[in-house]
DNA sequence: TTGCAGATATAAGTTTTACTTATATCTGCG
DNA sequence: CGCAGATATAAGTAAAACTTATATCTGCAA
């Protein structure tokens, strides 16, 4: 009720005649007496003097009137600023990564994101994988960015397959063919970089399985340190293949085809509350991310494009 | 409409909770419901997540929330302060007085209001009794101190009689009477205190009346300088009672009544626009006069008072 | 699986409110 | 005195908001 009398206040302050005002908001003129009066009748107060010329607020209307104008003008930036959300030209994205994603894949994608909504305030939390999903179903963060999860309340919007890669020094002895067999890795120091991720399990399995059961090993917790370690010539390592494009394409690190050529890959999804629908920046991040697989997918697809220009794309569209 | 919507936001949103927020409101539930729905609808965009265990706010209607909470507590910030302004515990008096009114009557009225509202912020502007006229019909004044005056627009609330009376210094020959008839005053030289009051074409207008046709006057432009002359022996004068309170009781001027005893008073009133009602401050600083102007009235009409006690009176109530 | 508890949504009917049209009233002015 | 231009009032109608009753959904326990 309260919001019309106050629009209709101020119009009537404004110019000072309830006739004009109420074409001005195209209604007739004993509606606006009606609402004046209402006003007034709320307040306990009259606002206005009444004459025969027209209405001139009294000390009372005098002292109210900013108190109006305050209040329809939050109103209007209020909405304001929703329509901002909506265009995901406003607005914070709280998004949580497990530790891969949000160093080597979320770069990137927040470059693009940023540069198409500069005015959205992003912020960037990190855990392990149910860390990220505990985030996400509090509502701490809007989007956890981590590996596919099973959870009655929330959804996984598919984002890229992370491959886990095998890497070696370029001295090594795997360099020069390109290949190895997964006897000849087991024969191998094995560098881990995580002894938390799934992947931990995923290679020792993988390597169990291949008949392989004394291996020499050494577990760092970080992909960044592994990498080093490798290129120090301490051992060879699976790594995530989106971590390390930048240091084979340097020249760093050398990537080895696995002859058994073993499924080692992991979804890497957008966790989301189903509950919450994904409107405005949240809405727009996704379909960047979108976009972006598309192309990534794109590159890997097609059969014309060599090793190398695959990852020479890849390095486009993750760092 | 959209007001009760905001409250009902508000309550939901702290409550998390559509029953019971309606239980807190008097309401029913679909109530809510529907009032939620037309403010999303107003908004273009949900403010809650509905689950099976309650609403949760989305993050648009986190984002609304503060505007929400400033719309409401700006309204009840509003509705205190004309609170304030009805209980003149707050808001503005503003005043405007002729010279003689504003030195004198004005400061005894203002220490008595202040003393009773001091949270009103009071503003005192001066000049003569035609300007103070324009001002209060321009609503630049609320309240015109000043003789009596005719205006359609304005009425006149009597506030007190002031009084020509006639003064000289301690050692005239006329102190030790205490009288002096106007033939003899016409023999003195006259000091006038203002050109421009109507007091001046009053005083010659009862001694052309008495016969006396050549008169030594002398002429200032304000009461205090007036009264200085007479104290330095420069002649008589006819003065504002109200303004020589305090000199005739501290002994530096002496009150002589005039035989003829000559009506030579103007009614002093508080002119006010006749259609701005007289509410909170304004209001009360005329209470404040009334009892005043009460008590003078007892302390002068009282038979059994001298003249010396008079002037105690006044000199507590004016000064 | 089923049933229940606790939550929100929907439907229908009633009450209340708000708007419009038509008319009245007031006042300054020629 | 009557007109012009302003606000106020009255009555009827259209719209909205509220309540009661019912439906739907979901997590949880039997």
């Amino acid at each position: 009720m309260l919001f019309r009398q106050l629009e209709c206040f101020l119009a009537v302050a404004r110019l000072g005649n309830l006739s004009r005002a109420a074409e001005e908001m195209y209604l007739t003129q004993p509606t606006l007496t009606a609402r004046l009066k209402a006003l007034e009748e709320e307040l306990g107060e009259p606002l206005f003097v009444r004459t025969s010329r027209g209405m001139r607020v009294t000390e009372a209307g005098r002292e109210f009137l900013p108190y109006a104008t305050r209040i329809v003008g939050g109103f209007e930036e209020g909405k304001r600023r929703l329509e901002e959300l909506r265009g995901a030209s406003g607005g914070r994205l709280r998004i949580g990564a497990s530790p891969g994603v949000g160093t080597y894949a979320l770069p990137g994608l927040l470059e693009r994101f940023a540069a198409a909504h500069p005015r959205v305030s992003i912020s960037v939390r990190t855990g392990h994988s149910e860390a990220i999903l505990e985030m996400t179903l509090r509502e701490e963060v809007q989007l956890g960015l981590t590996r596919a999860m099973r959870h009655p309340e929330i959804e996984s919007l598919p984002l890229y397959d992370d491959e886990l890669v095998l890497l070696v020094d370029p001295g090594h002895r795997f360099t020069r063919r390109g290949t190895a067999s997964l006897t000849e890795i087991g024969e191998e120091q094995l560098i881990f970089f995580d002894h938390d991720s799934s992947y931990f399990e995923q290679t020792h399995a993988l390597l169990r399985n291949a008949g392989i059961r004394e291996l020499r090993t050494m577990e760092v917790d970080n992909i960044e340190a592994a990498k080093r370690m490798v290129e120090h010539r301490l051992g060879v390592a699976f790594l995530p293949r989106t971590a390390v494009v930048r240091s084979v394409s340097a020249g760093n690190l050398v990537l080895i085809a696995v002859e058994e050529n073993p499924e080692m890959s992991r979804s890497i999804v957008a966790l989301k509350r189903r509950d919450v629908p994904a409107t405005g920046p949240v809405a727009a991040f996704l379909e960047v991310a979108d976009t972006m697989g598309e192309k990534r997918d794109a590159a890997q697809l097609s059969p014309s494009l060599a090793t190398e220009f695959e990852n020479l794309q890849l390095i486009d569209l993750f760092t």
